[in-house]
DNA sequence: AAAAACAACGAAAACGATTTCGTGTTGATA
DNA sequence: TATCAACACGAAATCGTTTTCGTTGTTTTT
């Protein structure tokens, strides 16, 4: 038999009556109020310090109503840019006290609306999310108007939209796809495909307008057939494979980072040089583009410190006394890390 | 003037009033409790339905003591192999009602600590965390040991230690490693560099033994100068480098998914070949294996499944009535995945 | 017709903390 | 000596539920 010993949680009751006073003495004296005596304030912080009291996070919660917890729900985990922000959100969040609930919306419109309507009973002050895919299709957004009604704060970032009215954190898209396609225009590339995903993410479509003005800029024309749209989930290498060997392009950009790496591994397998023949750019500043051999050219997205920017401006919310704040958009430029997969 | 339409989230007591009833009779009639009439019940689940109403988690979260939040703790997010891991574990807790609070140690003793203790205090119903460095260097788990006194239960996964009893959930390390050797071993490789990190983590010290006891059973002598320990952070290509060049192996195995990128960098930059001259393979089945150039065989330590366990392992534990029953550590079998990094 | 059974509901305690508003002692002041 | 602060503390409400234990009427049983 053996003999747990468990030490229960102690309480502001149990305190009180070891050192009999009231619950009222005990929790005055342990936030060192003036209305307590000297030596009652010693007695039972000494007391409280000997069983390491801590107060129940629970019934502060509900006495204040507020938990200093987050939530965070975001399509995937296993993601290196969604990770990267998740860490920017923890960093912020971390000093501030506060916990980080993550929920994942799997690319759902369903679960992304479950985990909102679990979260929104209580559990959290405030939500920070990336829209699912299938939000996006959808174009429902009922779930977030419900929650903003009832005055529990939301900040969008990357996947974002227009249809809620609340704080948004994302990357100049449209300049990060404009750079890119410039770099390679500049390289003197004329053809550049553009391997692209379904034009309901938002994040998409933005790109898409970087490298059409781009090469507007530039002069050239805008040819269709150099765009593919692949789906976002389960690549067929041989889509690709069959629209880079069409349209032979003399340079590839990609709206993500895993485009760009099959696009890559197409181009080498049919002999070609990367960066000689073809050049290739990237979205997300990645392990694989990093590691990639060569490096790949990429668009950084800088999610650490868009999770850091989302924390903050949803934390200064729900703390802010004032709720007539105007809801801002902050747009982050991104960078373009050169590496060997272009020239120069 | 923007007018602010807040639906203030409705409670019992509003429903009470209104429907000019008890609290209690509100609180069975949603329960649907035979105690309440045909008649009452459909009044207040009628008004409820027509305004939303939801009970509040953490009024729900004190009265039942049990909160329905899993703590997990771990020391790094923007990483492969964890991310999988919680992945697993949100499957399995999404299905059971559960949320996911994460933290990240950041591979700090300390922060490990502090992570705990916020959470311990009511937050979570019980402990999902991979230690981290900073906690398997310093050998000192009172924090951990502090929570299942307090009747918290703890899964460690991955990155485990003795000292803690507790339920626990690891790949057979020793296993995976013993079969990664073998294969090189039954290529003809007879050089086999390790690349491995400092001591002091529980999963390397596995899976050096799973090297040296594949290299006694084929009767090979184990050279400690083919055995490199790197420290796991700010890896120095160049010490990999000279390392390499110094003992010139035929084979390498990494402990690690990154490891074995850089060695297999080093490698071609020597002008080897993969796996013509040097066989490669790493532990993590991660991306970066997976689309490196050729792709590096990999042992595979199913995150997910782990990830789902360790949840599953937990959440029992907490529904358990009986508390009496043993702890168990399951052991998961690697596979190895084979890429081109090796032969055959 | 009295006793027992039942149906339908409410009051109140409880979870653990915070906070307002007393209240009973002191000692100082008029 | 009567009055008034200052001091030190406690009772009770509150946050939103759940749950136990009454307490009413009404109906059934003998």
């Amino acid at each position: 038999m053996l003999v747990v010993k468990m030490k229960q949680k102690i309480t502001l009751k149990h305190i009180a009556k070891e050192l009999d006073v009231s619950i009222s003495t005990v929790s005055k004296a342990l936030k060192n109020s003036v209305e307590i005596s000297r030596d009652t304030k010693e007695r039972v912080q000494a007391f409280a310090r000997l069983y390491n009291y801590k107060p129940n996070n629970i019934a502060i919660s509900l006495k204040n109503k507020r938990t200093k917890n987050i939530g965070v729900i975001i399509p995937d985990i296993v993601h290196h840019f969604f990770t990267t922000v998740i860490r920017g959100i923890e960093n912020h969040a971390n000093a501030k006290g506060y916990n980080v609930i993550v929920c994942l919306s799997d690319e759902s419109f369903d679960k992304e609306v479950i985990n909102m309507e679990m979260l929104a009973n209580g559990s959290i002050d405030g939500f920070i999310m990336s829209l699912s895919a299938g939000t996006e299709q959808k174009k429902d957004f009922n779930h977030l108007r419900e929650v903003t009604e009832q005055g529990i704060p939301i900040v969008l970032f990357d996947r974002i939209t227009e249809e809620i009215d609340c704080d948004k954190v994302v990357i100049d898209d449209i300049q990060g796809a404009y750079m890119a396609t410039k770099k390679l225009l500049e390289e003197g590339r004329s053809k550049i495909a553009l391997l692209t995903t379904e034009d309901f993410f938002s994040v998409s479509r933005s790109r898409n307008r970087g490298y059409r003005k781009a090469l507007q800029d530039f002069g050239m024309k805008v040819d269709e057939s150099l765009v593919l749209k692949l789906p976002y989930m389960d690549i067929d290498e041989n889509t690709i494979s069959d629209f880079l060997n069409t349209i032979d392009p003399d340079a590839i950009l990609s709206v993500n980072e895993i485009f760009g790496i099959y696009g890559m591994k197409v181009i080498q397998r049919k002999g070609k040089q990367v960066p000689k023949d073809i050049s290739i750019i990237g979205f997300t500043d990645g392990l694989l583009a990093k590691h990639a051999n060569p490096g790949i050219t990429s668009v950084a997205q800088h999610g650490e410190k868009m999770g850091e920017i989302a924390a903050k401006m949803l934390i200064d919310r729900v703390e802010s006394e004032n709720d007539e704040e105007p809801f801002v958009t902050k747009i982050l430029e991104p960078t373009l890390i050169e590496r060997d997969s272009t020239n120069n």
